[in-house]
DNA sequence: TTAACACATGTTCATCTGTTCATATGAATT
DNA sequence: AATTCATATGAACAGATGAACATGTGTTAA
């Protein structure tokens, strides 16, 4: 009735689990890189990004761009700009946003050649 | 001065809005290029994929290499799957996963290296 | 056939998330 | 200074989400 699997004649699961364990990296960065991809994980973060592919835009461009509220927009910049996805600079009364870095082009690349398919 | 609005000599943001919106692509592209990263967005199925990096595993070792129930396994594999970032065999009794192609290997490390500085 | 095994699936529940509404900040204009 | 414009911020609510538990399905072994 007891399932006991002491005996070992070869390399069983167990050790191979553990080889596999040993290379995997620390959880801590796999949740950074899954709070990452949780940013991207937004049709409308995605879409505004889209926007700033290869344009700077302020924060009323982009709601009007995209139909939606300033305010919406302004909470989902703040959370892309957290992310490091995006950068502004103010002139005057506007922020203009765009792009951070080109790990945001690729990544979004990457996908699409994904779901293009 | 230069103060027209109804008439402006250049071009108005108006004109730049819908130049922009003439090369974004479909919002249902958009849609399912989110869907996609929401799925890369959850620890839990970021440390699977890795776990499936370089090998093929069963849902009890995956569940037992990550400390997680077997059910939970199974509901996150299931989203991977519907997703097609994972494939599956039968052996006997057992599943054995694996990475369905090299986007998803790609997608990760465009993700760790934004990580990683 | 029956039991044991490896997974899948359904449901519930607590938590997280995005949007809206209202309001605040801060620069430019009058 | 007061007003307007551009944006940020906070609270609150609806919908989405992941984990846990129980149960169902299909395979193998006895």
């Amino acid at each position: 009735m007891e399932n006991h699997k002491e005996e070992s004649p070869v390399l069983t699961g167990r050790e191979k689990l553990q080889s596999i364990a040993s290379v995997q990296p620390p959880d801590e960065v796999l949740y950074e890189l899954a709070e990452l991809f949780k940013v991207f994980g937004d049709s409308t973060r995605v879409r505004i990004l889209y926007s700033l592919f290869e344009n700077e835009l302020c924060v009323g461009d982009i709601a009007e761009l995209l139909n939606m509220s300033q305010s919406s927009v302004s909470h989902q910049l703040r959370i892309l700009k957290d992310a490091k996805l995006v950068k502004f600079r103010r002139d005057g009364k506007s922020f203009f946003y765009s792009l951070d870095d080109d790990h945001v082009y690729h990544i979004i690349k990457m996908g699409m050649e994904h779901v293009e398919e």
